[in-house]
DNA sequence: CGCTGTGAACTTATTCACAGCG
DNA sequence: CGCTGTGAATAAGTTCACAGCG
């Protein structure tokens, strides 16, 4: 009964990280060192501001959310490139959604475009980290260091996107103490005492099935609130605890109806043919030409 | 330009083409007592299901579809486990959605519960397993091993729900020949290819950001039609292809946009309402209140 | 009875289309 | 002009609530 999206629920349409390059130049979005509230040139006033934006954060539909993650990166991408304004038609195109529903998303955080000329990029980076409650670190459990968890621990998109991963667990205790991309791996039985004293915001749980849910207690008693759930279990969590789901085999299930659909609308209402795959040239189903 | 769509955005329905939903029932009909629906009670002509599945397919929403792969992962779970027979409740709760939700969402493939019992596991299973086409094996590419590429390589997952991994790519030419999780990875220059002749369904980018776009270009011309990205770019793909995205960051995104939003409501001008029941314990993070 | 299956009501999200500002 | 910002119109998705079958 708590909040528990999964990645393929309402909206997810992502952007921003997996094994990226991005990860080594740590710099980017301009907040090195300074105050924590590193407000890009142009904005204005940083209390009422942020009363402002967090009232309106309210109102914000999860769908409008998760693609306001993905103008940011691309955003963060211009910017790096040293694009200075961007009209909503270039950047709904780079971003992969239709302008309308661009500009409706960039209204919700307000009005931060000039009429007639466009958006400024690093003002929108700026409001839209803000919205998304980027100004400050996120501090990040890992809790299952097989293969997945090793990938996330060495995950450079992680601490480059105010991420850093401050703890590693596994019940395995021939991994104790051994640093996993310079951070030392705990007893799962520590996830309490460790993810309070460092104040853990986010704990993604990489586990196998059976242990997730001790796992995601063990965490929510830490003071964890948000999780990232990489086990194929629904876990059960408080309704202040957030959960997000991802599931690849599920992913793999949806590609999969959607090539079924395909080669049925392809071959008819009548008799599938189940051989297709034998077409070692296909360049067309549906009459329609794949390669570019 | 080319259909992409991100996790959740809607897509099933053939838009503007076929107008009217639930397959096969005149619309002309009227009257709310006889039940309009085209489908006999008992339901099990065995080829012309095939087509009826299919003909339904068309028809299930997106966001229904996402759910039926979860349906599907716990009535595994159950029938592994010995149960004969699950009721709409049981199921909803075992899968986290709510009952209503479930039982309209099984609608969508038909009536295969028995009033006042509930559905039958296996029969449910074979059902789901038909319409998300998984009565077939779907072979899977994984492109660029690096950490996540190597987890994937390796991941139980896939080849245990129909997803075998057949073939592995990257760019660095010391990795050829090289055998991860039994399968030796290839040159990326080999990605058409190796596709065309493994005839590769699914195809999984595991790579850096630049090399993204030529990659699924190669997949693509390679044959295969669906794509699970994890690199953080919006891919051009033709009218035909399927592409999904894990973006790791927007769900860290995600995640942090709650807990600012949490944390605004916990100090704002009315105190939280939250009192759920579970978790009476730690009541503040960051010095922010969570629950009263 | 108990539980499924489903129209109908409702909620959320997307798209349209245009007023209005720079 | 060109492009933003947004109400109003549509479409998609969810929940309700209950008829009807086993």
């Amino acid at each position: 009964m708590a909040t528990q999206r999964d990645a393929g629920e309402s909206v997810v349409t992502g952007t921003a990280a997996a094994a990226s390059d991005r990860a080594g130049e740590g710099a980017a979005e301009g907040d090195p060192g300074a105050s924590p509230d590193a407000r890009p040139a142009g904005t204005a006033a940083p209390d009422a501001d942020v009363a402002v934006v967090r009232a309106r954060a309210r109102a914000i539909p999860e769908a409008a959310v998760a693609r306001l993650a993905v103008y940011l990166r691309v955003l963060s991408d211009l910017s790096d490139d040293g694009v200075v304004t961007i009209s909503s038609e270039e950047l709904s195109v780079a971003a992969g959604v239709n302008s309308a529903k661009l500009r409706k998303d960039l209204s919700y955080i307000g009005s931060y475009g000039t009429r007639g000329v466009g958006y400024d990029v690093n003002v929108l980076v700026g409001q839209i980290e803000r919205t998304l409650g980027l100004t400050r670190k996120h501090k990040v459990a890992v809790v299952g260091i097989g293969n997945l968890g090793h990938a996330l621990a060495n995950y450079g998109g992680f601490p480059s996107r105010g991420f850093p991963v401050a703890a590693l667990f596994d019940v395995d205790p021939d991994l104790e103490g051994i640093p996993v991309g310079g951070v030392p791996v705990h007893h799962t039985d520590e996830i309490v005492r460790v993810c309070g004293e460092l104040e853990i915001t986010i704990g993604v749980i990489a586990t196998p099935a059976q242990g997730a849910q001790a796992v995601c207690d063990g965490l929510v008693q830490g003071g964890v609130r948000c999780i990232l759930n990489f086990a194929p279990v629904v876990l059960q969590v408080p309704d202040n605890v957030e959960v997000r789901k991802v599931d690849l085999a599920v992913e793999m299930q949806i590609l999969s109806f959607h090539v079924a659909r395909r080669d049925d609308a392809a071959s008819g209402p009548e008799a599938a043919r189940v051989g297709d795959g034998a077409n070692p040239d296909r360049d067309e189903v549906n009459g329609v030409v794949v390669s570019k």
